[in-house]
DNA sequence: TCGAAAAAAGGACATTTGTCCCGCTTGAAA
DNA sequence: TTTCAAGCGGGACAAATGTCCTTTTTTCGA
């Protein structure tokens, strides 16, 4: 449930190395604000380390968080592909890494070289594949039942996300989180 | 919420007659599954008329319906980057022509056309950028707000749709739907 | 054209979740 | 060190949703 991307990772270390002068690097710390819904970027982001939230806000004041996501995931990939603002925010959920990407560079990788081009391929049909099974799951079983899957996928989530971020990746509220928790806690261990 | 690709559609149209050969057209019936969760296709299906709905089938019995598509649209394209079983299962809700690209014609154009690679690399970047708004408003509104919401992108959606496959569609029982479409009547007209 | 089967509507009750609180803990900034 | 904001946990009640069931309507094949 922390998605990651190995052969976009190794292909940015590459990068990192053939091509320095043409992309940059970025720190980001806990809580900073990554990528701003509606706003433009004129790179894409490859995470080389740490935790990010991917999320939208919503006008009542609700927060939805679509994925979380650490080592070799993209992030304003899709604002190359239909210029318009970001869809969603990112925000560092542990200090974070980014390569930066600029836009005129990763068309011509796109073009140029059919390696890149599969890559950025294979990690959008990943996504999409990722999330039909996830919100299914959420809206097929009961809360219990998506916390216990967390704990399968990352035994430490609770360790290392904030619980309102749990809570709003699970599409509840806090409230209901803690309460969902305690039951589990008195069933189980 | 019925999805369309008219770019798609339009290069589709020109596959028809230009490689006449190595493409087949299928028809379907009402109700008729286009694919099967878990089953393999030799073949990238692009929607020709007709909608259908893409969804999954959890082990406990319910469906959650992912989209609804329609003219321009692809089927079967995650299975061809990552081999494997379909993540969903795709059935006709109205009679419904397939064009079949065979996986194999699939590469040649993806490698050689840079046209339909970036038609493909967008379809996929519209698919990952959809989503992330659909669940965020699903999660943070009231179902009798979404149920304004779909009447506002697709008026004839009652007329159109059955109403087992709009509560799916919205993650609800039949029996909330209802409820809910009852409350808006008494509301307004 | 009839009859079976599926779809639709909704009543009654149980369960889940949200909202609005309050009090406790913790960590970072002054 | 003190202080204050943010995070955490949970009580009490309200609202939303699910489950189970019955009745009516519609559809479609024999």
């Amino acid at each position: 449930m922390i998605r990651t991307n190995p052969k976009l990772l190794a292909y940015s270390k590459t990068l990192l190395e053939k091509d320095r002068a043409q992309v940059s690097v970025t720190h980001y710390k806990r809580k900073e604000e990554i990528m701003g819904q509606g706003h433009r970027y004129p790179y894409v982001g490859i995470i080389i380390k740490g935790i990010v939230k991917c999320f939208i806000n919503e006008a009542n004041g609700k927060a939805f968080i679509q994925e979380f996501m650490t080592e070799g995931m993209e992030v304003g990939e899709l604002e190359f592909f239909e210029k318009g603002g970001a869809t969603c925010s990112v925000a560092a959920v542990t200090p974070v890494t980014i390569l930066e990407i600029p836009h005129q560079l990763f068309k011509i990788l796109l073009d140029k070289e059919l390696t890149f081009n599969r890559l950025i391929l294979e990690s959008l049909a990943d996504k999409v594949r990722y999330k039909a099974p996830r919100h299914a799951f959420q809206t097929s079983y009961s809360l219990e039942r998506n916390i216990e899957k967390m704990g399968e996928l990352y035994p430490d989530f609770l360790k290392v996300l904030p619980k309102g971020d749990i809570a709003n990746y699970l599409g509840v509220s806090a409230r209901s989180l803690n309460r969902a928790l305690k039951t589990l806690r008195e069933e189980h261990g």
